[in-house]
DNA sequence: ATGAAAGCGCTAACAC
DNA sequence: GTGTTAGCGCTTTCAT
């Protein structure tokens, strides 16, 4: 059996021409006669010859790939679509840039050291990273690399180093909550996200922005899933029996809140308005009644990640954290979906 | 600047030896005295030597890395943790053997090209693919890249060649079925899903296999989103106002079905009983009443697909798919799990 | 504009 | 056991 993978050698025998030309039309073919051109191409046709990436990546230190590093599975990102979309808007904008997305999912602390290697390891041109927890070592690993990292989220409360894309939580948080305050309410809630999570914490302090004065024990602590916001809304309920909305901190939680609100009896949005955040869809909708929410575009996020990456890597060359070529950060735009619980 | 990254070389002259040494302790370290073994160690360890695997891919041939295919990422895949689900189970067993996850999202037809060259551009060790609808071209394309590859869901209905890994459908939905008449139900419907998909045609033949001599109109179609199941839901109910049963194609569709019947007046499970299937929680466990439904292990199919792939690169060496090489298809069990809707 | 030649960093025979 | 050596397939000066 022939080897199935014609080689730059192969290719330029059969053209009659040398290795180099070959390789200059297959890249691009800047200063190549027209004529050799396309003999070149045919043959590349012909043999059905196919760059062999290992040894291009050898010579030129490029690897057109990205990884993506993605912790936590076990909890949220595996449960609501978030995760995908902003997946989608990477790849999205990794394609348009013939570039290859890695992905590396971490599924615990035992996992970081590979992560590590693998990134100081010289596959990839950079690290796309959804880092959550607050006391993390991992966005610290990723430094370490040295490679050129986008982070996706706020790192962390003090990180000023790493470029990030998020969305604007405390905003979005403020709105929502002034949105509840023009509907006449005056006891609101707040269930709020776990708070070793920046978002979570942004959102509270949106929540509080508004209602600087809120009597403390309208605050629950949720951990953005269903059950949590049943528990924290319980809790309210038995502390707060005259609340007439809450804010909860994510579509989950909300959800979850509503269940007890109708156990309780208490009708929405007549008794108690309710909003989200995050606008997943398949949750806001499906909730009885359907959820007010405030969305992100998660899609766009994700593009913006990878687009900030790729820009640094374009620009940095080598020294890709040298100050000013450091792509700043994004935060991107809220918008609040009304719909029938508030 | 010095160049930060040592080289076999340079571990080689920093402990006394030669490359061929430094290279046999780096991947493995058989037949090498240990006194020597040790000082390598401590050389790679003083240097920060990583080797750099495009060197290494370019002799071996190797890349330790294998693709992720997904396809229409427009429709269902994003909107449930399905496919969050399988990667993640992929993820797990190819971080087990060292391997490396390279993902690649299709958004259309266009993008089929893009793939076939990357497939049959040797980066990957192999391939996982998710296909979907019938009709489809990409399966082909992809075993023309003759890549070692595996299926996720029966790539049609046909397909031999290819293994795959995919659940009982079809003994999932007779399982369904039988419930609901073991429940005294009488009129039992069923939602399809989109026919262009094997796993929606599976579920049907699994209802009809229960039921062969069921009245024609108790079946509509729906296209597994919750919109879907409503206006099929409406459709039942104007032809069969005296259907007592339902078992929709998947959860999502199932809870447009339920948001249908509770405006009609209909109680669950009292006056219609009704099963889901695939056990996504988020949604299962979210409706009113909580879903009874056919769970499936999607974690583990997406682990399966991985350590047939593996298997097969282990063996096949080369000739991937001779046929006595070929790894054999896989089906999962399905299990009811009973919550309240029926 | 094109070709010749020198590696990129590594593994795998093969010799010692 | 260990070292020597010949490439893997490509890009990229440097001549021409």
């Amino acid at each position: 059996m022939p080897d199935p993978r014609p080689t730059l050698e192969a290719v330029a025998a059969h053209a009659g021409v040398s290795r180099a030309t070959v390789s200059r039309v297959v890249n691009g073919g800047a200063g190549v006669r027209s004529s050799l051109a396309e003999k070149v191409l045919r043959a590349v046709d012909e043999l059905g010859y196919v760059p062999n990436q290992a040894a291009r990546s050898l010579v030129t230190r490029r690897h057109d790939a990205v990884a993506v590093v993605i912790a936590e599975p076990e909890t949220r990102v595996f449960t609501d679509p978030f995760f995908a979309q902003q997946l989608r808007g990477i790849s999205k904008e990794l394609t348009a840039q013939d570039s290859q997305l890695v992905l590396l999912l971490v599924e615990g602390k035992d996992d970081y050291a590979r992560v590590g290697r693998y990134l100081a390891g010289g596959h990839v041109d950079g690290a796309l990273v959804f880092s959550v927890h607050l006391d993390d070592e991992l966005p610290d690993i990723i430094r370490g690399s040295a490679l050129p990292t986008v982070f996706g989220g706020r790192p962390d409360r003090g990180g000023r180093r790493t470029p990030y894309v998020d969305c604007d939580n405390r905003g979005g948080a403020r709105e929502a909550v002034r949105h509840l305050r023009s509907l006449g309410r005056e006891r609101i809630a707040h269930i709020a996200g776990p708070l070793d999570q920046t978002s979570a914490v942004d959102r509270l302090d949106g929540y509080r922005d508004v209602l600087p004065e809120a009597d403390p024990a309208l605050v629950a602590r949720g951990d953005f899933t269903p059950a949590g916001g049943e528990r924290a809304m319980r809790e309210l309920l038995a502390h707060n029996p005259d609340l007439d909305a809450v804010f909860a901190a994510n579509d989950l939680t909300a959800a979850g809140a509503l269940r007890v609100l109708h156990e309780h009896g208490r009708r929405v949005p007549e008794d108690v308005a309710v909003v989200g955040f995050d606008d997943m869809e398949p949750v806001a909708e499906q909730t009885n009644p359907p959820l007010t929410t405030v969305r992100q575009d998660i899609e766009e996020m994700g593009r913006l990640m990878a687009r900030l990456l790729l820009r640094a890597l374009e620009r940095g060359g080598d020294q890709a954290d040298s100050l000013d070529t450091a792509p700043a950060s994004v935060i991107t735009p809220t918008a609040l979906v009304r719909r029938a619980s508030a």
